[in-house]
This record gives C-alpha cells, structure tokens and sequence, in this order.
DNA sequence: TCGAGGAATCGAATCGATTCGATCACCACT
DNA sequence: AGTGGTGATCGAATCGATTCGATTCCTCGA
C-alpha cells in the first residue's frame, strides 16, 4: 500500500499533527489551552490599554506633549520625546481610533455597499471588492463592508451616523434609494459601476459600448457575417443594471454600421441555461460563426455545451467572451476576450473618492487567445 | 433583420436610455447635474448634522432628555417625548456614531480578516463573507473587511487602535503573527477555519476528515476498490492550512481501515491542472473507478478532462466531490457531493465571537446526485 | 400640614485625543 | 538692564453622546 504525499510533507508529520488537533477538540471542553487564553485575559482587564494620560503621567508630562510627540504637530525636545517614546513602547501604548476620530471629525473608514441578493453566484463581484479594498489601503482607509440593496436598514444606519467618511456604491439601480440618501446626507460618494438613471454622485465604468463594438469589429474583420449575443442573465435586464443593456447595444449597433442581423439572448449562469440559450441562438440562425459572450462565470459551461453541440472552437464557431481576465486564464484553448478591468475599477473608485475627481469609463482592450478564427469556408 | 429582445423590453426604451447615458457622460465635463450637487453641499455646509445639543435647544430641553428619550433609560413624559421627536424629525437628526462609541467603550463593529493572497481565483470565500455579514447584521454589528495576512500593517491598527469590538480571523496558519497579537491585546476573536496549531482562540470549522471519511464508505459500500483524491492545491497544503491536511487524512485513514490502497494528488485549479492530475492518478491506478475531488471551483474543468480522456461519469468513473452546494448547482448530471457549509460558518463564526463560547466543528452531509453509481463491471 | 416618595428633568462629568492660547525660561540685541 | 523673540511645555476647551447625582414639583398618607 502506497501513499502519495503531498509536496515533501513527511506524512508522520502530518499524522501527528492531526491527532494533535482531533484530541484537542475531542475533549469536548474549552481547547487545551484556554484557562490560559482566561487568565491573560484577567490580567489585561486589571489595565485595559493605557491612554495618552497614562502615557504622560508616565513620562512625567502633560497629556498634550504625549500628543505632540505622536503627531508631530509642534517641536518638543530631544530628551523629553524619547522619554515619551520608551513609556509608550513600555505601556504598549497605541492611539484610540475613536477618541482620535471624534476629536477630527473623521473616521478613515469608507463603506462599501454590496447588494448581496446575487452575490453568492457571482464570482465576479470578488476583483471590484478586491479593488477597493486595496487601493482604500493606500490611503489608509479602512473598509466597511455594508450589505443590502435597500437603503433603510444598513445604509441609512451606517452613513447617516457619519460612521464612514465616504462611500462606494455597487449596482445602482433605477430610482435607487441610496442614492437619494446619499445626496441627502452630502457624503463624499462614487458609484462603481454607472448609475441606469443620470445621478449626482459620480461613477466608474467599464466602457461595455466598447466592448460590444471590438468584439463585433474583430469577427467581422475575420470574416464572420453571422455572429450572436449571448448576454447576461435576464435579472441583470429586468433589474436595469446599466451594463447589462451597454454591451447589448453595443453589439447591436456594430452590426448594424457593418449592415449585418443581430441574433441576441440573456443567458442563464447554469447549464440548463447555457444549453437552452446556445440551442435557441443556433436555431434561430443555424449559420452562425461567432459567439460573444457576456455571462461572467459560464465560459465553462459554454464550452461544455458547444462541445456537446459538436461545435468545434474555433473550427466551427468562434467565440468571445467579455470577462474579467483572471477568470478566463485556466481556460483552453486560451480564450479570446475583452478584458473587464475589475480591479482596477475598485481602485478607480476610492480614486475618485479621494480627488472628488468626476465620472471615469474605463476604456476596453481585447486579449487575442485561441477560441477566435476566420469562419469556415462554406 | 430582427433583434431578439430580451424580456418585453422595448426596444425603443433601452435605446434612449443608452443614447442618453452616453451623452450624459461624452459632454466631458461634470455629470450634467454636478452643479446642483454642489449646491446642495454647500448648503448643507452652513448647517452640517445637528447635534443632540441641537435638538434639545429646538426642543427646549437639556442634552440629556434628549438621550433619555432616545435610549429610553429614564422615564420621560409623553409632552416632551412628543416635543423631542418631532424636533428629532424636523432636524433629520441621526445620533453621532462616534460620539456613541466614545462614551460606550465600544463600537458595533467587528474585523473580517481575510488574506487576500489568494482570493481573487477562489470563488469560495464569498460565502464566507457572506455568513459572517449576515450574521453580523442580526447582531445590529457593521463588518470591517482587513486583508493582510502579515499582523502588523493592518490587523495591529484596526485591532490595536480599538477600532472594532472583535474579530474574525480567516485561513490562520501555523505561527500566525495575527493570533499572538490578539491574544495580547485581549480582543474577543474567533477563528473562521481551525487553526494549524493549537490557539487560545476558539474556532469554527467543517469536520474535513468526516467528509473524506464519508465519501469513501459511500464509494466502498457501492463496491468500488480503486478509489483516488483530487486534493486542494498545492500550495493549501505549503502553507499549512489545515483543512486541506484534514481530508487527506479522512480519505486516507478509511480507505486503510477499509483495507484499501489509497492514491492521492493535490490538483491546481487550471485546466492544464487538472489534466495533470488526473493523468499522473490515472497512470498510478488503470483501474481507478472512484473519484473524490476537494478544489472548490474545479468542478467543471475536472468534468470536461474526464470526458476528454473519454471516462464516462458515472458510467466510468463515480465522482464525489467536497464543495460549498451553490457551486455546484449548476453541473449536469447533478454532482454527489460532501457540503461544505460555507455560509453557516460565516454564521457560527459571528454567533460565537457574540456568545464567547467554545470552538465548533460542523458535521459533513452526503447531498446524493447522478456523478455515482456502482463500478463497472470486469 | 409636613414629610416621604416618586416622577420628570437638568447640570456636570466622562470617554480619549487634539489643539489653541498662555506661560516660562533662556538667549540675543540694543 | 530692558525688550523682543523663540523653543518647550502645560492647562483647558473641544468633539457628541451618555449617565450619575441632584433638583424640582407633585401627590399621598400620617
């Protein structure tokens, strides 16, 4: 009896160590150690964390030289700094970010609000949150993650009581309540992603227009002269998520400079709606060569489904695909794709956070990978 | 030419919609209502929020009635009740977050620690965060997300600066500088994912090694021998994260208390990935009819390569796979596999940091679909 | 009729850090 | 010797909400 071990880990290793880990759960108690954890604990609470008075009486000075000292925001002496300096590193000693956030009137923290109701099947919302998050990084904010598309119950709460200095929005939609309330509340704000109605808050987007027109251009220059849409699902239509109709027009308005038909359908992200889709475009133009293809996570599926079809990619049909890069990278053939810049948007928004700076579109790139080929000869 | 519309869209109606976006933003300049935002800031300048000393002037009454009659702490007449909430109302007055949490010695809000390093190709850590979202929302907590898997830049600030009331810690691995750091500053926290060595800090995990165990008696008590592991990456188990050691071992250990050998492999989340894997397993055991398959979001890849080297599924080849059930609604035919409760362990992780109570392993369930079937026979 | 008790409300202190104005010592220049 | 300037430091006020102790007014019972 063989075991393959992962990398060089010496399987005894790994034994041991996971016995060590059952035991301690099986015990069924508090783990091993956790009186440990009680008594550190007790200890603490005896003196909490040390303020900046306690620093001072300390060091033998006011309060407020502590506070010099930390900002930097008058001369103190040589001497009386590092007196300063060794209390603070012997107390442990660090600034309280809601004394501090009081006294300045702001909070280095900026909310991001996520409409969760599809998150859990988007993969995709990850790169935006990802964006943010490090770019607010750079600036030393922090991130509040608020979820819900309402704005009663969590916007409302967490802008109104100025817990956040600024905030970045994610899909808003038609008449969205959030955005009223923000220009109620005169919070610095950015959308992430255009609003589907003219706002007052400035956004950042991905230019789908001009995705749309490069993925038709480079067909048609291939030859391709039957070329369909597979778009996003049908929710991101009815919610009128402004992206979702951008790519769509501009698919649909390329063909129709290059004088060519337009075959386009929203696409369910499973595989049930993958084949209905891809059945209901062939049959509707059994001729056609190119496929472009928005949903973000269903290239597999796509591929799956062609390949059961026995369309070949690229020999029968080319596709496609608008996507953010890394999600297409395990894919083979490489995939041809218009990249979604995810990241780089999060970051543009706490950009334009930070500048008050007005709307962005990101401008589109196509990425030449594999699944692209002039039509066959007929 | 015909469009296919999606929904009962008119056309017409998206058309504007578009034509209009597009021409809000190509004018270059400001959104066309910028300017009505900026007066409307300017506005609110000359009188920012009010205060609670502000609303107890208006409603001629002291600071404090105000806040008794916000908190209810003290019984306040049904007069001046009335008073003070229509001045509340008239004023649009929302109490100061920070204020609050200065005087309460707390904040309402708790540190989501996730390390970033790897989240941009795992889908699965959405659910995570999910659940613990969720959770936290019911516990009237707002969640601050902090990336970094290094303790000092971001956790030692969010934490050390009493910023949040607790923590929840993500993929903490051996000699975690994040855990030593909360231990000191005596923060409650609980760790999302068991700890690879053993922490004061409780934790909240999904019994791995069950699950391995699970799916092996499934596969043996169908009467398949050849059984293999398609484990997590191998980069899960260089950095010692424990759940990717914990299944290994659950495979492992039941297939040798079930007297069987047991091949085993950790798989990249790629195309060309999985195609390794599975050849290099295939190579070691011809015979192979039982697959179980740990990478979350490879499902679809793993499907497509045995089709490719023409297994059937589950005519073939039986496979299991371990994985959040959401992402795995989609494949055809409807996969077997061990659910990992992803979003309920963003929930316990939330329910523990509020009830200061001990570490959770949660159990594994078989969720039984087409990917199984008896050996073929010889 | 006076005091006890309770309801309603106010004033002031408090949480922790920052900052403005003031004080003090010291040196230089006339 | 007196004045002005500067560097170093302190004291007190401030940010906004909450809470403890105190005060007022009213009612009820002795």
């Amino acid at each position: 009896r063989r075991m393959v071990r992962p990398l060089d880990l010496p399987c005894t290793r790994v034994v041991a160590l996971r016995t060590d880990m059952v035991n301690r759960f099986d015990a069924k108690g508090q783990p091993a150690s956790s009186n440990t954890a009680y008594e550190m604990r007790r200890k603490r609470k005896g003196s909490p964390s040390p303020t900046i008075t306690e620093v001072a009486r300390h060091a033998g000075v006011s309060p407020s030289t502590v506070s010099y000292v930390l900002t930097g925001n008058r001369s103190i002496s040589e001497e009386t700094q590092a007196r300063v300096r060794s209390s603070i590193a012997e107390l442990n000693y660090r600034r309280h970010a809601v004394g501090r956030a009081l006294r300045a009137g702001k909070t280095n923290v900026v909310a991001l609000v996520v409409p969760f109701y599809d998150w859990l099947s988007e993969p995709v919302i990850m790169p935006y949150v990802y964006g943010v998050v490090d770019a607010a990084r750079r600036h030393r904010w922090n991130v509040m993650l608020v979820t819900g598309e309402s704005a009663d119950a969590d916007v409302d709460e967490v802008v109104g009581s100025k817990m956040v200095d600024g905030v970045v929005l994610m899909e808003v939609r038609v008449d969205d309540e959030r955005l009223t309330m923000i220009e109620q509340l005169a919070i610095p704000a950015v959308c992430l992603g255009m609003p589907s109605e003219p706002a007052t808050v400035p956004f950042v987007d991905f230019d789908f227009q001009q995705a749309g027109r490069l993925c038709v251009e480079h067909l048609v220059g291939l030859g391709h002269r039957q070329i369909g849409l597979l778009a996003s699902p049908p929710g991101t239509f009815e919610n009128n998520l402004g992206y979702a109709q951008r790519l769509w027009h501009g698919v649909a308005d390329s063909l129709a400079d290059a004088g060519l038909s337009f075959h386009g359908l929203p696409m369910e992200p499973t595989m049930e709606g993958a084949q209905r889709a891809v059945d209901t475009l062939l049959a509707e133009e059994p001729a056609l060569t190119g496929l472009i293809v928005h949903s973000e996570g269903t290239i597999d599926m796509l591929m799956q489904v062609l390949q059961r079809r026995g369309r070949a990619v690229p020999g029968d049909i080319s596709v496609i695909a608008i996507a953010w890069g890394e999600l297409t990278k395990h894919v083979v053939p490489p995939l041809t794709y218009v990249n979604v810049p995810a990241v780089e948007m999060g970051r543009t928004a706490i950009e334009l956070l930070a500048e008050q700076g007005s709307s962005k579109l990101l401008s589109a790139t196509l990425v030449a990978g594999g699944t692209v080929a002039p039509p066959p000869a007929r």
